[in-house]
DNA sequence: TTCGTTTGTATAGAACAATAGACAAATAAC
DNA sequence: GTTATTTGTCTATTGTTCTATACAAACGAA
């Protein structure tokens, strides 16, 4: 068998210039195009493609609109950022830690907050009645001054009341649970799940349309095993891969 | 905060009835359309979505070409497969196993297999000298007669001569294993990431194009923690999530 | 400067996607 | 049988995507 070529598919309602445009955002990831920091020529990807100059134009317009190519004319095109970041996820492990290494700054944005009654799927995920309160947080992460995940989470509003305010003023997750006295808390499960990202994560996330976002649906729970939160997040899938490690 | 509403973006690449299709099938996913077996009609839908009807026919037809809807002519359009495969990822759980409950008939199929020099990422993850001797196996795992995932595995050719024969004959990496005497093997670490489906998943997991695909990298150990498999699986996001436990 | 290389721009035609309106065919209820 | 509802088919028109060809502008090296 040989190795697989890179290829398009057409009239399959994906245009050409997106479908190159993934493929180019992802070789440059995996380190396979552009590892010495250029790009081949236009027209030498035009041919690998098997598609007009053009065509690929439009696919280099759009990494150069995100921000992951910079061309020049004369001189050539170029990859302007590479790294992807990888979340850990394990029992002990917050989103947010690990991350310290790999990225300059990070930060935490609260998008917005609201106390709401408890849809079936939040009431049985955090093991209280349907229609019980329960306070959401809409947050927005950033490394490096860029989105990298959206995410949505729900607390127990009687145990929890006035969550919102703590979390905006603090900023963490952890903080917020150590204000309730809670001192530590797990990661029960995770399901893991990719979808094509929609309108109103594609504003938050500043991404294109077509773009890919991994879903990450956990609960954590405190010390004594009771659920504590239950979050829904979604990290952009070009800039982000889950790492799970399940030593014993 | 309101409830998101689906929408779609024009111009972006992504055809109008693509991005239909793919909420459409989200949705039924999700249990937020078709909850009953039956979708809304096409004029309806086609409102929902601010679209011609004509367009909102094509997200169908994609559909229907996929298996997850069904068109009855006067009567309406009803829901063929719904529910989604949950993977367990854990240190104890081989991939194949935990689904026996959700699916009826499940099997594996050896598309391929090579002996090949090991590439620097297999090298690394194996814990083998850069261009060691290596055998690559090339799966396709099904679920009711419909594909799933797609895995590429690594083995040391050293310690497993003739392992793809061992497998065509078995049918399982865990008996191809113990042949080898080795009684039991663990996950030690998962990468999970997502992407777009190359032309080469779109035709073995019979997608169409713009498809994702979830993908998890992962290396096993034997009992005394040394590496004996490589495998990059790639699954249908659409029929699969992948489940991460992470008790104590 | 001169030349070859590379990205940027323009124009026109072909293929595909989306809209619009009208009508046919099958189904279910009356 | 009649009627309303729903999916299936047809034709025409408009806008977007892709191709083809040509040339301009910037860069680097001889």
């Amino acid at each position: 068998m040989n190795e697989r070529e890179p290829a398009v598919t057409r009239k399959s309602g994906v245009a050409l210039w997106r479908q190159i445009a993934d493929q180019i955002r992802q070789a440059i990831g995996a380190g396979t195009l552009g590892a010495d920091g250029r790009l081949p020529t236009e027209i030498a990807l035009s041919e690998r493609f098997g598609v007009n100059r053009h065509t690929l134009r439009s696919a280099i317009a759009a990494l150069v609109q995100e921000g992951v190519l910079r061309a020049e004319q004369g001189r050539g095109t170029f990859v302007e950022s590479r790294q992807k970041l990888s979340y850990p996820i394990s029992a002990r492990t917050r989103f947010s830690t690990g991350l310290r290494e790999q990225t300059r700054e990070r930060r935490s944005i609260l998008l917005a907050d609201a106390l709401e009654p408890a849809s079936v799927r939040v009431a049985e995920a955090l093991g209280l009645a349907p229609e019980a309160p329960v306070i959401r947080l809409e947050t927005l992460s950033e490394a490096d001054g860029r989105p990298v995940s959206r995410a949505t989470s729900w607390f127990n509003a009687e145990r929890f009341p006035g969550f919102a305010q703590v979390y905006a003023e603090t900023g963490s997750i952890t903080l917020g649970f150590q204000y309730f006295g809670i001192s530590d808390y797990f990661r029960k499960s995770t399901l893991v799940s990719a979808r094509h990202a929609d309108t109103a994560d594609l504003a938050d996330l500043k991404l294109s349309a077509g773009a890919i976002v991994l879903v990450a649906r956990a609960i954590n729970v405190d010390p004594a095993g009771v659920p504590v939160q239950y979050a829904e997040t979604r990290f952009v899938a070009d800039r982000v891969e889950l790492s799970v490690s399940t030593e014993a």
